[in-house]
DNA sequence: TCAAACCCTCACATAGGTGTGAATGTCAAG
DNA sequence: CTTGACATTCACACCTATGTGAGGGTTTGA
């Protein structure tokens, strides 16, 4: 498909597909004339890459998790040196921290926002 | 107690607790001199503030949010306008979808990083 | 054939969090 | 009294993700 076609169906501008593409997270075969072709499965790839940088992960580590994720299975554990492997550690305990965060603050939200329906129902 | 010791205890540099001030998440009483004095819980609320900016929300956010997670239990109903409900409820929402996009990367990562500990233990 | 819609590259601009340093004031210790 | 550590404000600079537009080529349909 082509970068509008995946645009639309990842809510994505095309801008921005380019600049993953340019970051390396992202990768299109080119049709004779010049124009980006993508394949199916990069509509879940440019997803999940938006919802990676959405919390707070630079396109960088994105670059080195990505394989983790799109690799069905066919795991190259080969090309893996050792440097990876740290880094790959490290951002998954610092996942872990974010989401402690975050679930701690959605919990905080809702038992607040339980509190004004419990006090609106009442003034009601 | 003041900047240099909020900063080490946080290991937040002081110049973002100035920052953080100035954006309205935190606030600092003033000794005489003009100094910033801080209070005892100003410690775990940059802790929070520090998570949630590492969890990609700006401070415009989580200045929304802190009320809920910092007044314990005295919470004032009365000046959330049903403005700021729908913020939170919007906040809460893309929060749940941070979470689940981190767990699915967590996974990920942990499968990966099994399957490389398996290889390196045939290997061995 | 012409217009509209799509694609390309290039490049400057913006916004938010952060780094860094200047110029200055305060305070404790030698 | 002076030095050094710590504080203040102000301001410029940086990085990264993103907005926006210029200038130009390609495809599609009237």
């Amino acid at each position: 498909m082509r970068i509008g076609e995946l645009s639309e169906r990842t809510g994505t501008p095309r801008r921005l597909l380019r600049y993953y593409e340019e970051q390396g997270l992202l990768v299109a075969s080119r049709a004779p004339n010049g124009y980006r072709d993508y394949s199916e499965g990069c509509v879940n790839r440019v997803l999940q890459i938006r919802g990676l940088l959405d919390s707070g992960l630079p396109t960088r580590i994105i670059k080195q998790i990505l394989p983790c994720i799109n690799d069905p299975r066919a795991i190259h554990v080969s090309d893996a040196t050792p440097e990876t492997i740290a880094t790959l550690e490290n951002e998954r305990q610092r996942m872990t921290d974010r989401i402690e965060c975050l679930l701690r603050s959605r919990e905080a939200i809702s038992g607040y926002l339980d509190a004004v329906r419990r006090e609106s129902a009442v003034a009601a």
